[in-house]
DNA sequence: AACAGAACCAACCGCTCGCAT
DNA sequence: AATGCGAGCGGTTGGTTCTGT
């Protein structure tokens, strides 16, 4: 009579158990991270990877920091978020012990009314989003940004006219490639000429946030600081 | 004390990417 | 080259707590 659906086991959702807690604490302990698809298997967890995933790496991590974000903490997401827009992972990145979701709640919660950066503050998006009839680029992550900007100057054969053409959503990936340097050994300013960078709304030296300044200079090489001062007005 | 609205935050969802096959 | 899968990211939702009346 009724229609019963074949009973298919739907994970669990909801608020996390200091039960179901403890059992993906010790599955990672036991297996590592990763494979998340399988921990419900092993574990016995009625729950999603994704739930699972998120709960290990938002709560359950090691050198998780918890509770209100200190002066310091709050002054650096700002600045952050002003070079780099709602990229919240590279900006908890910076934090030690913060996530992503807690950096974009903070920033959701505390920051964006006190600042109203939302409004009135451009991102690194919305700048490339000045020309509606431009394709979905906006939309695009750095990665694919910088993947499209590679493609355009294979195309031109002249590292220059790639890099005239970048946006500025672009050029902040690769500053931030750039203050990556320690970790990924490549020195990306040293293999362009950025003479030509070309903004078409906001002066290029809104960018020049003295925390860039500061990052970049004190977190890269010499040679790679000296092509970034090269933009200075 | 009771209620409503605001604020907060954990978790979910949809999408994209990178990698293996 | 195409496909599938695991993982990561940012936006959004919804439950809980706080605050004002």
């Amino acid at each position: 009579m009724e229609n019963r659906k074949e009973k298919k086991a739907h994970p669990k959702r909801g608020l996390w158990k200091p039960e179901e807690d403890m059992i993906l604490k010790n599955y990672v302990e036991t297996y590592g991270e990763g494979n998340w698809a399988t921990v419900s298997k092993r574990s016995g967890l009625m729950r999603g990877g994704k739930s699972c995933r998120l709960r290990w790496k938002n709560y359950l991590r090691p050198n998780i920091k918890r509770g209100g974000m200190s002066k310091e903490e709050e002054d650096l997401i700002i600045r952050m978020h002003k070079l780099l827009g709602n990229r919240w992972s590279l900006i908890a990145g910076r934090l030690p012990g913060r996530t992503d979701n807690e950096v974009k709640n903070y920033w959701n919660t505390h920051l964006n009314k006190k600042t109203l950066l939302g409004e009135k503050r451009k991102t690194i998006d919305s700048i490339t989003r000045h020309d509606d009839n431009i394709e979905d680029h906006d939309s695009k992550k750095p990665r694919q940004i910088s993947h499209d900007l590679d493609e355009n100057k294979e195309a031109n054969g002249d590292d220059n006219v790639g890099v005239r053409d970048v946006t500025a959503g672009a050029w902040m990936e690769r500053v931030v490639r750039c203050l990556d340097y320690e970790t990924t050994g490549t020195p990306l300013m040293m293999h362009h000429n950025y003479s030509n960078l070309v903004f078409d709304e906001e002066p290029f030296a809104s960018y020049m946030d003295p925390f860039v300044l500061f990052e970049a200079f004190g977190a890269i090489d010499s040679d790679v600081g000296l092509g970034i001062k090269s933009f200075l007005p």
